[in-house]
DNA sequence: AATTATCTAAACCAAAAGATTGAGAAAAAC
DNA sequence: GTTTTTCTCAATCTTTTGGTTTAGATAATT
């Protein structure tokens, strides 16, 4: 929980310089924010918050030098826990998504009234996400859309629930890029049992080659069995 | 838009009979709603769905006999044109994650106020997404997780910039699962050639086989230069 | 002009993979 | 208690794949 007795400290990227003072003097009138920063240059802020260590970093993404979502991957892949809030011109389903999906933990419209971005802004503090209503559907919408294309990838019914308890364990290792010899030696089995139940999982599924199998599984949603216990039978 | 001049059709599944019963009523006082349908079993629910085209659905995602998940999916995939709002007693993440991207429109907690239910309502049937603020924060949270995880696919340095022209055109064969042969004859060259073309990528890429050669390329984000496949298996 | 990279191809060998048949033991299902 | 499934293993054979070397023909680079 965020400790109200210290200032939120707050940094600004925005290329735009008149944006840039206006979005600097709204914010100044709240007391209990301090603008640390303000700057016009995407890696010029990357070192200002490496610097700083800002709580928020308010961020324009239609940048035409930097690209804005390449900014925030960067900025959270640095390790740095700071917080950004994209500032945008554009209701766009796709750049919020992927914005999103890059771990921004706000989205607000530049068109949007002020006292939104001072909800943003304390929303975000109190380490919550904030996207305003009509930003959420979008979002969902894409991400239901691109959801079912993937379900898609599995249309029918699924050759891989045939598989017995053995042979998911022999498929997983071939998903894995392992050759007869290692599978035997992994499972404790001879190799030639290890080719039978190859054999009976290229029968299953369809398939003549380890490649194919391997294929099959993967765009079917296979999941090893680095999840599932078995019995280990010492 | 919504049309105000006629009431929401609005339909309930709840295995639970007392919470059935109870919201049943608490609807029933707004006079723009109008029940169609209630029941405790979920492919009764899928009946009325057909029958009476409600434009809500709430749903209890927490059903023994029938996966609540599924459920959803079957509903959206019927074609109808239903919105469905969840109903669930927890708020865990994987489940509000999963609900959404299976299509659900909105997701409500049990124990929050009912005047939210009503909230709840409203916005989906104006054609938005319904999420409370903490729900949404959860769901991002999740989301982000498992993109992260995504892109550490491709970390390090990418052996597969190294490769000829030629060469990538082999391995976008190799995964599709294609053998020496039939690279061949698609690129009209000798099966030697393939071969030739085949060990080089070996080394490139430090495989032994095609099997890991297709894995490394899969997972470290290789680009089919023809989207066009037709055969799925051999 | 000389060098380098790429694409092509052959020959040969070794290793791995795949196909088929048969069969015993244990567990699960009926 | 019998049947079925699953897991195990062997032997044999064919096909495919991988490893290596060598080398000619272009095309691009220096």
């Amino acid at each position: 929980m965020r400790d109200f007795t210290k200032k939120l400290r707050v940094l600004l990227i925005d290329d735009n310089a008149n944006h840039l003072r206006g979005i600097k003097e709204l914010i100044s009138l709240e007391t209990s924010y301090n603008v640390v920063g303000a700057t016009r240059n995407a890696n010029l802020g990357l070192s200002l918050i490496k610097k700083y260590r800002p709580d928020i970093v308010l961020m324009d993404i239609n940048m035409p030098e930097k690209d804005g979502l390449q900014t925030i991957q960067t900025i959270n892949k640095s390790g740095i826990s700071t917080n950004v809030v994209i500032l945008s011109g554009y209701d766009d389903s796709d750049l919020i998504y992927r914005a999103m999906k890059l771990g921004a933990r706000g989205y607000v419209l530049k068109t949007m009234a002020s006292s939104k971005l001072i909800d943003a802004i304390e929303t975000v503090a109190d380490g919550k996400i904030y996207l305003p209503s009509v930003l959420t559907t979008r979002f969902f919408e894409y991400f239901q859309n691109s959801a079912r294309e993937e379900s898609n990838i599995a249309p029918g019914e699924n050759l891989l629930t045939t598989l017995t308890g053995r042979e998911n364990e022999v498929l997983d290792l071939l998903t894995q890029g392992i050759n007869y010899k290692g599978i035997a030696q992994q499972l404790i089995i001879s190799e030639t049992t290890v080719k039978t139940h190859v054999n009976n999982i290229f029968q299953k599924l369809q398939v003549g080659d380890r490649t194919n199998a391997v294929l099959y599984a993967l765009t079917h949603g296979f999941k090893p069995s680095s999840m599932q216990a078995e019995k280990t039978a010492a």
